[in-house]
DNA sequence: AGGTTATGTGTAACCGGTTACACATACTAT
DNA sequence: ATAGTATGTGTAACCGGTTACACATAACCT
């Protein structure tokens, strides 16, 4: 392995001079940096980045923490923070949490002793004690943590009006919203624009708390659908619910979309597989972890920072399990 | 932060002894060790993993190569290889390939510089030169690099027999075989258990060729299903395209599983979503991405691999697409 | 007893970079 | 002319570990 005392003596010049270039810190004459540009090419020297990181106490690794690469939402987030990192030359480490703020911490000190170089925590908790102490460039999702960390979230409330909207648009008038856990911020969120939107209307609803969870939606909506067949619209709060709810239907016989109208909210892949193809209020999820990448490298480096909360916007999708306005 | 002087200093012995400790490699005497876990424990002291990396030229960073982690079936393998890993003490460092060669290289050198302990690899790829020269552990899933890199891969002629034996046995007198792209190792595992299996019948079948994505596929099975209405059972070399059929099955007002029957083959989460739940060949692809890092890691610390060629059992997943035997 | 081997420990070089500091020269300002 | 600043470079310490080697003592042979 070539080192810089190679290059240093090929180019006939001292390994600081090398390491300045190469740097592009402190003062370096011209020939000096033709002289090492030529030596390294010969040599075809790469730094080595350990080394480096044992001095300078720094690395190009970015920790990505999620509850769980398994849930639909978030393989395109790691998608997005992984095209972007590798972009700026960062290497992403995976961190399934599993909410459990143990195993969050645990992953934040042993990659600390890495040196890594920042932090993105999508996690569905809305307290983070632990990350308030740490020095290390952050940006949350979907969650805000304290003032100086960014947080990048889908417009959910927008989402929300939008949704109850267009299910008021198409006629329904008797909507069952399922709400998301009470603990989510983005949840929460959706339930205000929901009450936003629907307390403009003099439309009958309901409202049922309902984990994003597919059987457990399931097992709900048949029961909701039971005990109350005049419902004929479903705004559920994320599209893996909606699936629930969509095979409670299929299950009790109802016609979706002609008798029941339902609308998820996500935008993952699956809902265009289903049948009908669901409906739903889709975030920019590649977008939200673009952006969140590109903040927390802005942060590594030092470079200003704009804003400290963006929000992306949402689209309404229209499948077939909505009707066509009349 | 507290180094190894500290602690030699604090324990009164040499640094010398306290990383022979630390390490289990040469002598420490009792009281010498006892000494030496007192410092620690005191002083707190972690090992810098850098420092030890830098001249051990080894490091605890796993990487992990796939196509895409947006693509259904790796979410879930991920998950896998990142909780082995972590209980093992590993970091995975996520690597989407894009099945670009070029990309992975570039991932492998990348992280060679790092010290990387080794690899795991997905990729749909049959050829990788590049990976021959490596002296790094590996552990490839799906394909075959070469003699020397182990392999995990899923019982797919089994499960494909399995598969063509269960529309079989469901009266099906017409099937259509969904074959997955040549290039594809255990797509062409899948059709020569359909082959097999199919031989040993009567029955009508037809192969089509079909990439493993929703659109293509519905697309396909559509024209398939027009210009053959005789068809009465799809088996697709994967869920995806299974899901694929299935819409198009719906469109085409087929009544699943009375007049058509249908299986894919994967296992995703996906196809209990569906309406009718989607029968499947499941694949246990936690317990993949769990052998294969366990392998890595064995071959990583020099412990002894019995085979290198592991195969994982499949299984039959009967759900709403295939009628129960008559 | 004398030679081997096993046990135990410390010194210092080394991994491959970065950077504080000292020093030299050239240019600018007064 | 002289001080002050900008430019350019090298030496050597340092980051925090590992380990080769030298040396010392204890245990085991014959």
């Amino acid at each position: 392995m070539t080192t810089i005392r190679d290059v240093a003596k090929k180019a006939g010049v001292s390994v600081a001079t090398v390491s300045r270039f190469l740097n592009g810190s402190g003062y370096v004459s011209a020939d000096a940096a033709k002289a090492v540009t030529e030596a390294v090419e010969e040599l075809e020297y790469e730094l080595n980045p350990v080394a480096r990181s044992l001095n300078t106490k720094r690395s190009s690794l970015i920790g990505l923490i999620l509850p769980d690469i398994t849930n639909p939402f978030f393989p395109e987030l790691a998608r997005a923070v992984e095209d972007v990192a590798l972009s700026y030359g960062y290497t992403v480490i995976l961190c399934n949490s599993d909410e459990d703020p143990k195993k969050e911490k645990n992953y934040i000190e042993t990659l600390k002793k890495k040196y890594i170089a920042g932090f993105i925590v999508t996690s569905n908790q809305l307290d983070a004690p632990h990350y308030a102490d740490t020095k290390l460039p952050i940006v949350a999702l979907d969650r805000a943590i304290n003032e100086k960390i960014p947080v990048v979230s889908s417009n959910n409330k927008e989402g929300a009006v939008l949704g109850t909207n267009a299910l008021l648009e198409r006629g329904c008038r008797n909507i069952l919203f399922l709400r998301g856990p009470e603990a989510l911020n983005p949840a929460n969120d959706r339930y205000d624009g929901f009450m936003e939107a629907i307390g403009k209307s003099d439309v009958d609803y309901r409202i049922v708390t309902c984990p994003f969870h597919y059987a457990d939606s399931q097992k709900i909506v048949k029961r909701e659908l039971k005990a109350n067949p005049a419902i004929d619209g479903i705004f559920a709060s994320s599209d893996v619910s909606a699936a629930g709810a969509l095979k409670a239907a299929a299950i009790l016989g109802r016609n979706v979309p002609d008798d029941l109208q339902i609308i998820g909210f996500d935008g993952i892949a699956m809902g265009e597989m289903l049948s009908p193809g669901l409906s739903t209020i889709a975030q920019d999820v590649y977008k939200m972890g673009a952006i969140a990448t590109r903040i927390l490298i802005k942060r590594i480096e030092n470079k200003p920072v704009e804003e400290s909360f963006y929000e992306i916007p949402v689209k309404l999708i229209l499948r077939g399990t909505t009707r066509s306005v009349e």
